[in-house]
DNA sequence: TTCATAAATGCAAATGATTTGCATTTACTA
DNA sequence: TAGTAAATGCAAATCATTTGCATTTATGAA
């Protein structure tokens, strides 16, 4: 697991700091989007947050990792699966499921020829909810 | 217009101040997503911008304006008609298109189903492509 | 119309996430 | 194993947004 890891930053074009490693293996142990302050508690504590920012705007730049928008006030990132895929979230306790039997192609290719735009590249879809726990 | 709107303002339990009327106006003129920014530039030079976010918030609990997040790094808002609808955001000029005939609610009660959520009361939609002019 | 009062405003300062500058350290390749 | 570009840590800057507080104002009742 280090190893490959270490390897795949490196394929990327990236030197393989014991920090990016640490960032990566964080999130793919959570395999859901999360926080910097999430992966900062996984850690050593004298790594600087400037850090970790740097490191996730780069992982992003390079296609490893996504950056999600959740309404909140800050970012949250994932392991980028290739797989697409949306989000529903707890308006209530904050927990994230991740949707991957929602497809919106058709949807998408009926926007865009109403729309008159050139192309449509992106989507952003999210559902905000109350989950099991919180009635 | 300007009676319309002061009693519009009324009705919801707020006092009609001039700013208040202002900021409802030119949310009116765009009739689209706009920033704290543009509706400044449609104020009296002398309003400050603490005032049109204390007005915006007021304006987004009482349900007359809704909040919009778009990937940038401030807010959105615009005038809540009632009709839900999405949007279309050209990452070039950043210009947003109204997309009313996008219905995900099957989507969304399938959503439901699966995730084993209690609710589903939100969602997000959002396209980012490319318009007409940005080729 | 006038008054009392709660609500709204302006200004300054605080906040909180994120970025930047710069000196120092480190991974990697030749 | 050394040289070099890239990465890091720390402090300070940004930028949107919020908060505290003293002052002003809209509104409804007398």
């Amino acid at each position: 697991m280090i190893m490959e890891n270490k390897e795949l930053v490196k394929s990327y074009g990236l030197k393989a700091t014991p920090t990016r490693l640490s960032v990566l293996a964080a999130l793919q142990k959570y395999s859901k989007p999360v926080s910097v302050f999430d992966i900062l508690k996984n850690l050593n504590k004298n790594t600087d947050q400037t850090t970790v920012y740097r490191i996730l705007n780069v992982f992003v730049e390079k296609g490893m990792i996504k950056k999600i928008d959740l309404k909140k006030d800050f970012s949250f990132f994932e392991i980028n699966e290739g797989k697409h895929h949306h989000h529903l979230v707890c308006q209530s306790c904050s927990k994230i499921k991740e949707i991957e039997s929602c497809d919106i192609s058709a949807i998408e290719k009926q926007v865009l020829k109403k729309s008159g735009f050139k192309s449509i590249d992106e989507h952003a879809l999210e559902f905000y909810g109350l989950c099991e726990n919180c009635a």
